[in-house]
DNA sequence: ATGCCTCAGCTCCTGAGA
């Protein structure tokens, strides 16, 4: 089974991108962040005509997310129940036995700000809805574009970045969390060149300068560990002529 | 430096992203 993360910054501009990387990936499941469409405009016809199935949950302008899959998606829910939120960023369902949490984290924007404040309330309700999605389903991923890392070795500047947004200890604070209730940066169950990242400023030449930071994420539960065979992010989309920001992470599981 | 990209939208600028 393999599935996948990727943040594509709009889904109206990069649906030839998905369906081209799909193409050549077709895995079980992938969960997309940002798709930046209400709910009328999803292209589930062309998912459809390359042979894969659809949940979606989208709003005008800003956020989105989607699960693609190949088999069918049961038990599907929306956003994160009791937790009132205007902003379309969480959606979850059961795959072939594996209880699958596709999120867009919150940015935050800048420490000390609403947003921030708005992010650490977000990663509350969300570690509250995973541990009550773990109690009943041991197979449990947690993926998306999570705009925190983990720690320095995540970011391309760990002294200029310090405190900066991603890389404050109160959001790192939160992702230890999220992992200390029983999950595993899939990632890191692996050997990795120094500097993988997950995206990159389009200003710059971030992408060329390999000046990013990885902040999209695959936990996988316990039950889950022994059979996680790779977890790569793919940076081949990047290079694209007008990619997303964000590269795509596949998680290779035995099952 | 409030910018350097990129995207959506009440679109020739602004807000937001990260």
């Amino acid at each position: 089974m393999q599935l996948a993360t990727w943040n594509i910054n709009s889904l109206t501009v990069r649906l030839p991108q998905v369906l081209e990387w799909l193409a050549v990936h077709p895995v079980d499941v992938l969960a997309l962040q940002e798709i930046k469409m209400t709910d009328d405009k999803f292209p589930a016809a062309e998912f459809a005509a390359a042979g894969f199935k659809a949940h979606w949950f989208g709003q005008k302008t800003y956020n989105g997310v989607a699960l693609i899959t190949r088999q069918d998606a049961i038990d599907v829910v929306r956003n994160i129940p009791g937790f009132a939120d205007d902003m379309a960023r969480v959606i979850t369902a059961t795959v072939g036995g594996v209880r699958v949490i596709g999120a867009y984290f919150p940015n935050g924007q800048e420490p000390g700000s609403d947003k921030f404040e708005y992010k650490m309330h977000w990663l509350k309700a969300l570690r509250s809805w995973v541990r009550t999605e773990m109690e009943q389903h041991p197979r449990l991923v947690l993926m998306g574009d999570y705009n925190i890392t983990f720690d320095d070795a995540d970011v391309w500047d760990p002294i200029g970045l310090k405190d900066t947004i991603h890389c404050t200890d109160e959001e790192r604070y939160q992702l230890r969390a999220l992992v200390a209730l029983g999950l595993t940066d899939a990632h890191r169950l692996f050997p990795h060149a120094p500097k993988s990242f997950s995206w990159w400023d389009y200003r710059d030449f971030g992408f060329r300068r390999n000046r990013g930071m990885r902040i999209d994420h695959i936990l996988v539960s316990a039950a889950l560990v022994p059979l996680v065979k790779a977890c790569e992010i793919d940076k081949t989309p990047r290079k694209n002529e007008r990619p997303s920001d964000h590269a795509p992470v596949l998680l290779d599981l035995s099952l």
